[in-house]
DNA sequence: TATGAATGAGGATTCATTCAT
DNA sequence: TATGAATGAATCCTCATTCAT
């Protein structure tokens, strides 16, 4: 099981991402995997467990990108926590474009098999965490007013997941963009939206 | 395939939900099923095409059933816009805290499987359009102020969602129908979240 | 089981016939028949005692039918045997003619079958017999010579089966009969056929 | 689907052939014809599409097997047709009597299924133009007299089926032979029977 | 390491048969 | 007698996994 060779080892990755997410589990034939992977059934077995953890391992990759992908964008906004939302929820959203598998993916998972790949939940928990710290920022910083920051944390990417998960209407990158940051700006900012009405 | 006894469909339906619930798609068996309901396992086929369709159908069962308790909530506020979307958001957890399993099922529903089983997707853009109809009176009425209600409308039940599908904080009811509530008032009656930080 | 309905019970055996003619024996459904049929499912459990029941019972009936219409014609012919292999040469193909289903289904016979349902093994041993003992009629009087009657008797009515199975040729009744009057005749008067050859 | 191991493909035709001979279609398992072929029952389907593929295989290699043999007679006798004719019922005899299953195999083939299986109707085919070429030599060269040769072409084979699909009278190989023969010169060669008788 | 033929446990589905009405 | 909804035993077939090469 030791990973000889990364580059199989991806291109695994890559088959399997596109075939599980353009069908339920159960659906999903690893010899269909291993044709679109140009490589033998059996080859399967040396990188991965089983089809669960292939399955996981799909998902634990895409994650990990986004991950490092949002972490080097807010590294380079240094403390600005507003700066920092706008970032993440503009890479959320590029991301979610580039990869248009990746949330149909996540769509199945389920917790019960996450339990058996922890750092599976680990990566899904840093998301969580990295959008929760911006906003704790944003809070001691004054800028910021939420009385659960943890719930919040959780609310953003699925307002990305909401339009991604459903092809019908074919919003555009910018759009969306725009109108999660008007939606999550006001509910972080709106310290007095009554008297700010009433004006 | 007719429906020949209703009672027994909904046992069966209340049955598979739950096991649909607890475990994924390829490991609930169908006798399993049969078993749970009190009925035949040829029995199942009475009254569903085969195992996609009872799954389909639990969960339009399901989604049914949370239209027509929305509907009926909205129905009594008359043309309040705030109020229905404060109903709306309150009876959507409600809902999910009554029916834990409906998130959880539903995480698994792949667009590929609902083209078949049209009545669905009517069901679920029947949802998103009765949102967004109160957002558009909303915005007629000058209460709420959004420039695009129809990606608006797919966010908020996102909102409990992204709440019901990890079970690990055990957010109370309350809490979570008052942040979201805050949440989604904030962005929507907040007419220049700028002007308004800058005075 | 006592029949009540003879109409019935025949209505019954006229869809089954069609419908085992057309398909092998595991294709043909009992609810098709019963629909057929037009009676429910249950009833064929009251005219029949189990699925082979009916099948053998279709085959015993049309047997009987053909049986029948064979002595009946002989009767008639008094003692010519000549006469009387023709006339049940041209009874055989009339009835092949007039119950295209008959041959396809008799094809599907397996002596194995027939051993539970006696009287049908006796049937078709009655047609053999009545072909032989014209036979050997004709041989006792100096008409016919063969040395293996009992051979001859079998040959006779697959000689009709032959063309009957394979739909292609669509050889016309007309045809049919004198050509295996024409062979069979030859084979049975023609005592000295290499003499007459030589002539 | 392709062939991998035509040795093992072999042991299970054998297998099924047994089976298949001795109990009707639906009454062979899968699961005892890859234990009598020693494989497993998934290997079944890496050879064979399915039972129906399975089955007509079965009969494909039966009826191949048979032509083989029939036409390598038939090079050896050059181009006398009498002799070709005796050849060809000589060994058709001598082939049922060495596959006493053949016959009650085909004996289930309904031109229903035939047409999946085009090569099978194809042999078929062979086998009674192989039959009807040698009469149509006889009749060029003067030795036979048969206005249609495509119908005794028919009846050949089937008077060998005649008495191999009744088990009951236990005729010898050898009598069988002559008395096709008998009757199949005759039919054949007396171009007058009736002035013949006369004389 | 890489393969893909072989495997057989596992599960969906069918359909003859029953039986309450 | 007539029915057809209900049944579950029976069986085909799938497909993840193994292992000899």
């Amino acid at each position: 099981m030791q990973v000889l060779d990364d580059q199989k080892r991806l291109k695994i990755i890559a088959a399997a991402a596109e075939l599980f997410a353009a069908q339920p589990f159960h659906k999903v034939l690893l010899s269909d995997v291993a044709e679109a992977a140009g490589v033998g059934k059996g080859t399967l077995y040396i990188y991965f467990k089983n089809k669960d953890d292939l399955y996981l391992s799909v998902l634990y990759s895409g994650f990990s990108q986004l991950l490092d992908q949002l972490r080097e964008t807010i590294d380079q906004n240094l403390q600005d926590p507003m700066q920092n939302l706008e970032s993440v929820i503009r890479e959320l959203v590029r991301f979610a474009y580039q990869n248009p598998h990746m949330y149909e993916l996540m769509r199945a998972v389920s917790w019960h098999q996450v339990a058996k790949h922890a750092e599976w939940g680990a990566k899904r928990a840093e998301l969580r965490g990295l959008i929760e710290s911006i906003i704790r920022q944003g809070i001691e910083g004054g800028v910021f007013d939420d009385p659960h920051p943890e719930l919040t944390a959780r609310f953003i990417p699925n307002l990305v997941r909401s339009v991604m998960i459903e092809s019908s209407p074919a919003v555009d990158q910018y759009t969306l963009v725009e109108h999660i940051l008007r939606f999550t700006r006001s509910a972080l900012t709106a310290k007095e939206p009554k008297i700010c009405l009433e004006k």
